[in-house]
DNA sequence: CTGAAAGCGCTAACAT
DNA sequence: ATGTTAGCGCTTTCAG
């Protein structure tokens, strides 16, 4: 059996009726009488026509499709983003690529312009890591684009995720009433948007506001082991208090303070800023920054079937709001 | 700046060759002077020509595109299988598109009739529920289709896949060898063929074979919080071994145990039947099958490119080898 | 080694 | 309400 072995003409010819009747009631458009409908539909039915969209999609030059550029499917950070993508993309009709650029092999930039090359009609990009090139790509094509969980330093692009420094400082307060005074933040990459321009900020200004000095930022701190090994160094460093961006990293400091007989909170108190699944199954459960993942993931890719349609959007930054979730990896005074 | 201003077109003309000629340094064909070549190439380059995937789709019938068909991608069991599908469609030079068949608004049926009308050059398919509908959905095409982390009751479908029954096995036997003879096995969806063709005979069998009478098989236990309550269940049952098929639901039962003073290994043993990087950050650490879920994905993705290009390919259910990683939820004497 | 020409399966004016 | 006719941008014989 072939992959399509029959095509709007046999049902054309079998309906007796123009290829253009059937195109139309394939589509949905109200201009075809009800019972020629009815007998096209009967012969597609018959025939178990189904529509070649790669087909329509060099006719119509649209695809039905969005790109999404995600850092790593296996973080679930990304996972639970997609998740209401996924479920706005489905809603809408469109089909989903998905490209990760955690690869050594996929520059984002490639990535871009092979989304582009396959004629997506829209791309969502996930990574807070924004790189010039990809800037470029993006005011290159008019496709449209909206960040996800991120921002640009511009505010060039459409984008949905929370106000990152309100977050932090709030999260930063939490451990000051909880008497901490010797407060630390863990990043990964510290030269991204949401790092450099937010968190990093965020930070600073709050240890100036409250005279608690320079305080300690850690940096390239990536996953559990990392988090794992640091301990030693928080240590050292006296660190009673510690926000931690990603939470499969926060655990590595969690488990690590445990096996060395520390305890949480009581001598050290954590928080995560990019809460997940993970962190609250741990024990001590984690104090966190709540990000309503599923719901950026979800107006992103609302706001990006406007775009693609060319409907008005207002707000073209939208911040949605977070909660502090107070768990028992902070006394919570 | 148009989505795609500059066609082969453009590039035969400015380089005073054919399309054909375009086309042939496109795609790689030797048979061009080097001389043409290199100037088609210039002019490509000057004119940043990209070809048109969708166009080259239609008139080649193929899309270098691969179907995934996933329950859910929050689920770090199908995310790290993914990861390993996806770095090996990269390296082959495949997009994918991803379809996820959780959300009740899409059947299997439905996601595979979608991703065939795209012209997805293959299939993978990762759920192991596998209705009906998908298996003829399946059979009516000849678009190859492989079965990753899972496989169908008759072997009809490629697959890469572990030997269950074996590794499940195996588990019992280290709870026995702990000293447990209350075993029981947790269980999301029984009706599927990795639960009752592989995991609830070889529990059956095991508890047979070892005089331990019926056992307690607990069914549709999905998530941390059925976990979480079905503790009391299970020291109402007395059961002091387990055997549970998803680890968050594991780590559900683990902390439900510790919350309720309980000592796991000593009161409780636990072993998780599909590891995920959930398994081994929570406290204790769980003891568990540990399938290789990327190498699953990879091999799986690798098989499917040589069935797209029509080549050999001998051995059609591939088993990999999982191996049992002892830790803190058994005593393991 | 290169070009001409016929599609791939469908949409979208434009007629009627 | 329906049919006719061009394409969409590219690949692929088939000639030469």
């Amino acid at each position: 059996m072939r992959k399509q072995d029959i095509t709007i003409y046999d049902v054309a010819r079998e309906a007796k009726v123009s290829m253009a009747t059937v195109s139309r009631v394939v589509n949905g458009n109200t201009n075809v009488r009800k019972d020629t409908r009815e007998r096209v539909m009967k012969v597609i039915n018959r025939l178990h026509y189904q529509p070649n969209a790669v087909a329509q999609g060099l006719a119509s030059k649209r695809t039905t499709t969005v790109g999404l550029i995600v850092p790593d499917l296996t973080n679930l950070y990304f996972a639970e983003l997609s998740k209401g993508i996924d479920d706005i993309a489905l809603l809408y009709k469109y089909n989903i690529i998905i490209t990760s650029i955690e690869n050594r092999l996929m520059r984002e930039d490639q990535a871009i312009q092979g989304l582009l090359n396959k004629q997506v009609d829209g791309v969502i990009y996930m990574s807070d890591n924004l790189p010039e090139e990809a800037i470029e790509a993006f005011k290159r094509t008019d496709t449209p684009v909206v960040l996800a969980g991120t921002k640009d330093s511009h505010s060039e692009f459409p984008s949905v995720a929370i106000d990152y420094q309100k977050a932090d400082t709030e999260a930063l307060n939490l451990l000051y009433n909880d008497g901490r005074r010797n407060l630390a933040l863990v990043l990964g990459n510290p030269d991204t948007v949401v790092s450099a321009e937010n968190r990093i900020p965020a930070y600073k200004k709050f240890m100036a506001d409250h005279g608690l000095g320079e305080g300690h930022i850690y940096t390239n701190i990536k996953d559990h082991s990392d988090g794992y090994n640091l301990l030693s160094q928080l240590e050292q460093d006296g660190i009673d208090g510690v926000i931690v961006s990603r939470d499969v990293t926060a655990v590595g400091i969690l488990n690590s303070a445990i096996d060395a007989g520390k305890k949480v909170p009581e001598d050290l108190e954590i928080i995560t800023a990019n809460a997940t699944q993970i962190a609250s199954v741990v024990r001590p459960a984690l104090t966190a920054i709540r990000q309503p993942l599923y719901d950026i993931g979800a107006v992103a890719m609302r706001m990006l079937t406007k775009l693609m349609n060319n409907e008005e959007v207002p707000e073209k930054q939208i911040e949605l709001s977070y909660e502090i979730l107070k768990k028992q990896s902070t006394t919570n005074e």
